[in-house]
DNA sequence: CTAAATTATGAATACCTGTTCATATATTGA
DNA sequence: TCAATATATGAACAGGTATTCATAATTTAG
């Protein structure tokens, strides 16, 4: 069976876009506007973090292209930027939902 | 359209593993043995990491059940555990593939 | 234009984490 | 048993990071 093969700047990219799914709130903060677009405003009520916090990792995952924003008015929308990344996480949470089952 | 939905504990349990998957050096110790199980050894020469980094890292990829260790003589021999995390990093090193030759 | 509402930014900090170095443990061969 | 090989562990440290607090910037309503 042949090994899975991948260059190390991959390497380096992938485990950034996951060291960004692996703190709790910036988790939530993607989960939040992974269907539909949200403002600031109801993903700092959805996800309990502050408005300061929030507007933090939203910048984080700008930079990473895991959100995309869109201004209206004084409103910014987020959206999750990548179906595929929604996929993952729909997945993963699937996943997560599953071996509950079974333990 | 309906929200994604997560309880809290499934969130954290989840971006726990994300975490996991956040370092470079991690993630390379578990694609190394994503397909056939090896040896500490071999995950070293593999990923260019001390031997003693490595350990490290097998341990706690151990603890969050990510890899399961299997004792021959003086060898222990590793191996990703869930098939649906190998599942998981296919998909997003073939993102990873794809998005090269789009961009 | 002013005030209010919404979001972003910068500094400061407490905590965490990846790495190295030295050393311990375990297993086998001679 | 002794040496050699393979792996694990503990301490220590540097660098990173999540969070808070205060404040700035942006946009619209009145």
């Amino acid at each position: 069976m042949l090994d899975m093969q991948i260059r190390n700047d991959q390497l380096i990219e992938l485990s950034e876009v996951f060291k960004l799914l692996g703190d709790p709130t910036r988790l939530a903060i993607l989960i939040a506007c992974m269907e539909t677009e949200k403002t600031v405003g109801e993903i700092v009520k959805l996800t309990n973090a502050s408005q300061s916090l929030v507007s933090h990792h939203l910048r984080l995952l700008r930079g990473a292209r895991l959100v995309k924003p869109r201004r209206d008015g004084r409103h910014m929308f987020y959206q999750a930027h990548d179906e595929h990344i929604a996929c993952t996480l729909r997945d993963m949470i699937d996943h997560v939902n599953e071996e509950e089952d079974i333990v």
